[in-house]
DNA sequence: CGGCGGCAAACGTCCGACGTCTCTATATTG
DNA sequence: CAATATAGAGACGTCGGACGTTTGCCGCCG
């Protein structure tokens, strides 16, 4: 192992130098090749993991760039990482998004704008009148949070929450809610984080996103539970240091 | 872009429906070239990039297998996307370890257990020892940080925060410590942060952390800042919300 | 029973060819 | 002269086959 994944290590060593510099281009595959020692079949293994990684643009018939290198690509695969987690480790997911989320939120709520309050209460108008397609709720649900995180600013801490809360991790949530009908509850939750960021308490903010995490974590318990419970035998070893064997929406305060 | 980006898909769809669980073998090369309507490059390509996100394990002379797909591994590429960023982000990651590293520090405090703590005593006395050697300094405080974290057992939290903190960025950190003698002092904070975890402390250590990891942002905006000034005229438009012109190692409290 | 050798399977790498898409510069036309 | 149509070159996309190297396994031999 070792030809093409030194062509690799080359390239990203040429990026990280500044040799090859956001937007510019790479010699065509074929110099490319001869310039590192090796054929093309093993260049184009190399340029196709940096662009799955975002790294590399490949434009078919022109030729292949630098992307711009902006942590919202990067940190792209961090969704893609987290759909194919396994379920017994969601929850460590979970964990991570209950503690990164609501210092995340309070400090959306410092930087704060009209434009973006208004842009929220649209949402969260949306919200309510989807009440029933789940589909639309968890669309709007994936806007309403990312909206608030890139308030923040912060490219990077937005990419990294969106990736955390992927797609499949919040449908199976919301499966839970609304089959619980607490789907109106939740709503109103955002509510009160819009109500928080609105005033611009950064306190309030924290605390009514770690209450939203926190029954999203309850859910997300109960479904896995549920889905266990009906395929296999109930299976319980702790992975971690507390898999605590929880009951359904109500889980331990937080100190 | 259909063909390979389609095997992709498919391959990974194919692990996420359970259809190729973790350990599972994936037929050989040509074979799943037949199954899939392309060629046996265009497959290597496939799993090449499923290789580099760890989903795939490929055994020369053996066979291509699903990773066990722990949080470990899968989350193992937020280190290289990291330390590709550009360094007008870089800011933005420090401030998500900012957001992020105190309150899972917090958290190891809830979870600590007397083998970690003499763990971390021993790291300590190898940094104090080490005072010297940048090299050295790097690796135990490596080997700090990841061992408070990873008393929250809580691996996906885990490898995200090492990877947030990558080596050169540690590296670009503690040469700005040492040029600037700084690196007894913050060898002192990494005390006070184990002081905190030896106390069970929950919000002692998250300040203690906090105190650190501001320090780190401070030196790395020093670092940057006369990198910057060195190589081409200033240059400080604002990317974030409050790229704030900060001075050297002092900065704003956190509320 | 254990070590050894050889076979078969599978990945690693290379080469050459052809299709298709883009961009660009040229030629055409109103 | 300007806008458009067009032909060509350049570059990536895909394919097919061939050969080397490594690994795992099984039967053979001591």
């Amino acid at each position: 192992m070792a030809l093409t994944d030194d062509a690799i290590a080359r390239i990203r060593s040429m990026i990280q130098s500044g040799e090859l510099p956001p937007g510019a281009r790479l010699p065509p595959e074929p110099q490319l090749a001869a310039q590192m020692g090796l054929s093309r079949s093993g260049v184009r293994e190399a340029v196709k993991v940096l662009e799955s990684a975002r790294v590399l643009d490949v434009r078919r018939g022109d030729g292949t760039y630098v992307t711009s290198l902006a942590p919202r690509l990067l940190l792209e695969g961090v969704g893609v990482a987290v759909e194919l987690l396994r379920d017994d480790t969601l929850l460590e997911v979970m964990e991570v998004r209950r503690l990164l989320e609501p210092v995340a939120t309070g400090l959306a709520a410092l930087r704060m704008t009209d434009a973006r309050l208004d842009e929220l209460e649209r949402i969260l108008e949306d919200m309510r009148a989807a009440a029933d397609d789940a589909e639309k709720l968890i669309r709007f649900d994936t806007a309403f949070h990312h909206t608030v995180i890139a308030t923040t600013g912060n490219e990077a801490l937005t990419s990294l929450l969106d990736g955390l809360s992927s797609r499949t991790l919040r449908a199976r949530v919301w499966r839970g809610l609304i089959e619980g009908n607490a789907a109106h509850t939740t709503i109103d939750e955002h509510q009160a984080i819009y109500l928080a960021l609105r005033s611009r308490d950064q306190l309030l903010a924290q605390a009514s996103a770690l209450m939203h995490v926190n029954t999203s974590e309850a859910w997300l318990r109960t479904v896995l539970a549920a889905q266990a419970g009906a395929g296999r035998p109930p299976a319980g070893r702790g992975h971690g240091a507390d898999a605590a064997t929880a009951g359904p929406p109500t889980r331990r305060a937080r100190s």
